[in-house]
DNA sequence: GATTCGTGGGC
DNA sequence: TGCCCAAGAAT
């Protein structure tokens, strides 16, 4: 490898050494039920949809009876979306499940309901980009690819580069940082893990626990004094009032009605604005997370249609 | 590159 | 309380 290349990242890599991370990691780890010796990658794939954008505390109550009752590929993509998307509850970006779905199809038909093992033909799937390519890769199939997530992103940022936070993502620069770090190919999957883990309960956004960090002696951010974060920060994100709200309402009922609902009882789920409504309600439509039948109601997509007259 | 897309817990 | 953030992806 050039030195251009490779003598900054084995200089850097100093800070955060592959055997202070796996011995910290061995007495640390929590028993995800996602990492069992028994699972499957599909299995490992479905945590990995889950786990976007969503805490692990989240997760745990929703994914083992998930993957119980839709094993693999091809039992998914026989249910329903309306099965799929009540499953998911309240988890949270709900076009996740339209996209895990749509994914479990394609795998089922075009791949002989074997989860791919190549990082490319993986992120070509619905709902897959990067990181979750990268994730099942290693995670499922211990290929040595870096994998590189928020929590990787922060620790990298404070133990390599001394910096309190991660700046903008760049994929190139950041799986060129990880790559610099990952020990042999053997341990490759668990040096991600354990990166990923202490970036979730050690070396968190707010408050790290640097006392109990195994990297606490090397950490560049640390040995610089633990500066605080300077310049401008991104404004917070609001929920309260925005469509995103509007939506979660309105699904909300949906979830809730086995049978189709008119749009009059949707207005009830957010009555007082109804551009607002009428806005969300067609981001819905065109999401595919809503359908509306040809009487007028609405429904979650696939739902049955026999129930004009069922009771509730 | 910046936005949009849920939901809820911690502080 | 209100703000911040959480194993990202798609556009």
């Amino acid at each position: 490898m050039p030195d251009i290349l490779h003598g900054f990242g084995s200089q850097r890599s100093m800070n955060l050494r592959a055997d202070d991370l796996l011995s910290w990691f061995a007495g640390a780890e929590r028993e995800l039920p996602w990492r069992a010796g028994d699972v499957t990658p599909w299995q490992i794939l479905v945590s990995e949809f889950m786990l976007q954008q969503t805490p692990v505390a989240r997760v745990l109550p929703i994914w083992p009876d998930w993957v119980a009752r839709w094993p693999t590929p091809s039992a998914t993509a026989a249910a329903s979306q309306a099965e799929v998307l009540r499953a998911w509850g309240k988890l949270g970006y709900p076009r996740r499940a339209i996209r895990l779905h749509e994914c479990a199809t394609v795998i089922a038909q075009d791949f002989a309901d074997v989860v791919p093992d190549d990082v490319e033909v993986l992120q070509q799937l619905p709902g897959i980009g990067s990181y979750t390519a990268r994730a099942v890769a290693s995670f499922a199939y211990r290929q040595p690819v870096p994998v590189v997530d928020t929590n990787v992103r922060r620790v990298v940022a404070r133990a390599v580069h001394g910096q309190p936070d991660a700046g903008t993502p760049s994929a190139r620069r950041d799986h060129a940082d990880v790559e610099a770090l990952l020990p042999d190919a053997d341990r490759a999957a668990r040096f991600s893990a354990a990166l990923m883990e202490l970036g979730a309960i050690v070396c968190t956004a707010r408050s790290p626990r640097c006392d109990s960090c195994p990297l606490k002696h090397s950490c560049s951010w640390r040995l610089a004094g633990s500066p605080p974060a300077t310049g401008p920060r991104r404004p917070a994100q609001r929920y309260a009032g925005t469509d995103r709200q509007v939506r979660g309402r309105l699904l909300d009922v949906l979830r809730d009605n086995v049978v189709a609902v008119t749009r009059a009882e949707l207005d009830l789920a957010w009555p007082v604005d109804a551009v607002q409504r009428e806005r969300a309600l067609n981001s819905l439509l065109s999401d595919g997370l809503v359908e509306q039948r040809s009487d007028g109601r609405f429904a979650l997509p696939g739902q049955d249609r026999n129930d004009s007259t069922a009771s509730r």
